[in-house]
DNA sequence: TAGATTGTTAATCGATTAACAATC
DNA sequence: TAGATTGTTAATCGATTAACAATC
């Protein structure tokens, strides 16, 4: 079986975005979208997109363009969004039941059956029908359910511990949301999921939009700085 | 006052990353840091990281290197985080409690003062020390205490309402949770925060380590699945 | 001084864009 | 058929890497 190979990151960062905007129009019930269209909807050169379609293996017509639901699925099929894995998620907090809650996951792949959490306040709950079961239990569950799929939102005092449990259950990609990164062994596949620098790039980019405003919005060019103002305003 | 230009997308994408390690060293006491060190840790090519940092106006001592302080500092600043911006978080829910719980978001550059729901439920209580108010009031008060940022944690169905209702009190800067895409005036900054991208990108390595395991982890190489063994274990 | 590391210029590499022939 | 759009090859552009002189 070959398998694709040279697929750029910069391709394998765009593809998501194009399933997410072919959804929309197969939910209007457009049966055929070309290169062009897609690219004047993303701002992106058409041949670009041709070529990023091009990795999943997916033949066009002339004249016609793309099936639409035909794209949509091969796109998903290259990701590896249908083999849907079944994940377990440590650490039942704010930001863990916001992840339990968020029923799409199953779209992108991921299916969380359980949660896994050391507050015996939380353990034997149920957020968003999923069960909240001891962290104590978690090694051998994921051994016995062979799961390959970790979330971790558990404080980042507790990520390394719980992210090598995981790896003793057999659990082979971890999603980490937690601020530290992870000594694992290397064949494990982690995600960082570092909320701060996409922070960082936005609070970044507004800096120098204010310094810098060769924009039509009125903002004064010489320095001075609207964002010091009005200090007094309370709620 | 001229100000930078030509810095590149991926230099933006390693500064933060470099922030995160150069504090552990200065956590660590370590004076300076050298650009083979810092590439050496992050398996980034030496010159590379020179040539990032060079885009801050750092400059360094040859045979020393970089005074550990002063370099974050300076893509601190570089990066726009020293001047810390007032935020508005509209969603109070689960996501939005886990946000308004960061603490270190201080840190890159954000502060948000107040939460905004539209749960009578939520109003008027405190979540982490941030008042709940009542959605309706967001858009007057963006206004007085002239806010730049909103951070969008609401359900998708609500997201461009909201979006429309901080743009309309004056806020600039735009952090969206929400997996809609947001219509909005070209002047607005829109930093999406694609969870489902970033999972997308998980499931799909962990599909193409499954099917190619040219590692050493003893995974069969002809195609058997063990991602669909024992169905039958129970919780 | 000797040598490590910076700063900077040149070479390489890869991704994007442009051009155009093939096709329905 | 005529023409739009694909598929593919070539040209351009930009980022990464390599080379090396300057400097503490």
């Amino acid at each position: 079986m070959e398998y694709k190979n040279g697929i750029s990151e910069a391709t394998m960062r765009r593809l998501p975005i194009y399933v997410h905007l072919l959804r929309s129009y197969d939910e209007n019930k457009v049966e055929n979208i070309s290169c062009s269209d897609i690219g004047r909807h993303l701002n992106f050169d058409p041949t670009q997109v041709r070529k990023d379609l091009e990795a999943t293996g997916i033949i066009g017509k002339p004249r016609v363009g793309f099936h639409v639901p035909s794209l949509i699925l091969a796109i998903e099929d290259f990701l590896g969004w249908n083999n849907v894995n079944d994940a377990f998620l440590a650490g039942a907090g704010n930001l863990g039941a916001a992840l339990l809650g968020y029923e799409r996951l199953k779209r992108y792949g991921v299916h969380i059956v359980a949660a896994f959490d050391s507050d015996p306040a939380k353990i034997g709950r149920e957020i968003y029908s999923h069960p909240v079961l001891s962290i104590d239990r978690m090694t051998n569950l994921a051994k016995r359910m062979h799961i390959l799929i970790g979330i971790i939102t558990v404080p980042g005092e507790h990520a390394q511990k719980t992210a090598e449990m995981m790896v003793e259950g057999g659990i082979r990609a971890i999603w980490n949301f937690s601020p530290v990164s992870l000594s694992l062994p290397g064949h494990i596949i982690v995600q960082n999921e570092e909320l701060y620098y996409s922070l960082a790039a936005l609070s970044r980019k507004l800096a120098d939009h204010i310094n810098q405003p060769n924009l039509s919005d009125g903002v004064s060019k010489d320095g001075s700085n609207p964002n010091a103002a009005d200090p007094v305003a309370k709620i």
